[in-house]
DNA sequence: TTTATAATTTAGGCGCGCCTAACTCTTGCT
DNA sequence: AGCAAGAGTTAGGCGCGCCTAAATTATAAA
């Protein structure tokens, strides 16, 4: 088991790298707000351990063992800053705060059964990729459920499977408009130029935004 | 600024002591899964600091500083309990070691926005009493919605506030049969003896199992 | 009341991650 | 090429919370 300590290291080293130059120590630092001499040292000792390559004076990278937990904490917290936008209504400098404490509290199943209440995000508020889940065996789940209903054709019908969007009141609106998982929708018009959908819910004709239509994910009607 | 252990053994001192004796050093270190000597020491520690009252093989109660914080920490601990088995799934035991470890990432304003979302539960699913939040300068909302739609007369209306379940899959299900906040129901006949009641949404007759009932919990229709 | 047992405390020590100060390497400018 | 200036590293040290072993105190049975 590593320690929460390392786990930041990781996660921020896996940041950093992102870009696919070597993170560097004062970055590290400043990132962790912590000297650059105690990053050094720390990183001496996660070199020794296994989960970096470090190289005096040039910089470090992860190592394959490093960048698997790296990754999967990567995957914590933006799921975890997906939540706190999306459902808690935290904005994301506070959200990136709390997820940073929070995502060495999450369990693995805590993780998956969050995954699975905002139904498989992609990308964090910041729009930074959410890592893949390892263990999940098939994700077909994920690539059934990301159709926008802004994205469906003109004629087509599909099913809400679910609502995404940076407000809670936002949400509540659209829930309370009859857009819950499950309505069929079928979309009439879509206005020229990002304009208005016009969608007929149960019957019912009704204009949205195309925001509204960002928010609302489909499955094919079944 | 108190440490994260610190805030660890205040939490259990609270506990230890709601009973109204004083916590033992033997249940501190058990509970913490650490050695007695360990706890003594700590204990010497917080006692300098003036947040617990220590006596010499006796036990240990909280002071008033102490008690100010251990309520702080277990209302977030107990409002995590309840947002992990209510709404994302995870069974008690679990969740409490979750909850353990998220306390003390919980700042306060994720806390109150947990707090709203859950809608002001009174209580964790272990049935242990939620303290209030000092700072909760009114609490009328909660007053307000604390009516089930089981609770409803015959003839009344009222207006879906939110849905309290311990299964998500079940909230998902009564959002799916257009029970939205926002909603407006009037309740037709309740059948006799907990049976189902028949309700009117939106003009469409639905008979549900009062389970279902108290899920929903509604306002006066405005 | 005596005494064994359990609870608690004291003493000494450890690992972890942090810090400051001083040193070394790299880089970019002249 | 030569040389600041800044980035990075080494060395020495600190506080925190934990541990074990040994000593002390409380408690309950004989």
């Amino acid at each position: 088991m590593v320690s929460e300590i390392t786990e930041q290291y990781l996660r921020i080293i896996y940041n950093l790298t992102e870009t696919g130059k070597a993170a560097k120590t004062t970055d590290i630092a400043s990132e962790l707000g912590v000297a650059p001499a105690s990053v050094t040292q720390m990183l001496h000792k996660l070199a020794k351990q296994g989960y970096v390559k470090h190289e005096p004076y040039r910089g470090t990278v992860l190592s394959h063992r490093g960048r698997r937990i790296a990754k999967g904490m990567a995957r914590k917290h933006r799921l975890l800053e997906r939540f706190l936008s999306d459902m808690v209504g935290i904005e994301t400098k506070a959200g990136h705060d709390q997820a940073c404490k929070m995502e060495h509290a999450l369990s693995t199943e805590a993780e998956e059964a969050l995954c699975k209440m905002l139904n498989h995000p992609s990308t964090c508020p910041h729009g930074k990729q959410i890592p893949k889940c390892e263990r999940d065996v098939t994700c077909e789940e994920c690539a059934r459920s990301a159709l926008k209903l802004s994205d469906v054709e003109e004629g087509g019908t599909a099913t809400v499977s679910h609502l995404v969007s940076a407000s809670k009141d936002e949400l509540c609106r659209i829930l309370a408009m009859g857009f819950v998982p499950g309505a069929k929708v079928t979309v009439e018009k879509r206005m020229p130029l990002g304009g208005p959908i016009i969608v007929n819910l149960n019957g019912t004709r009704i204009a949205i935004a195309r925001t509204i239509g960002n928010a609302l994910r489909m499955v094919e009607a079944s």
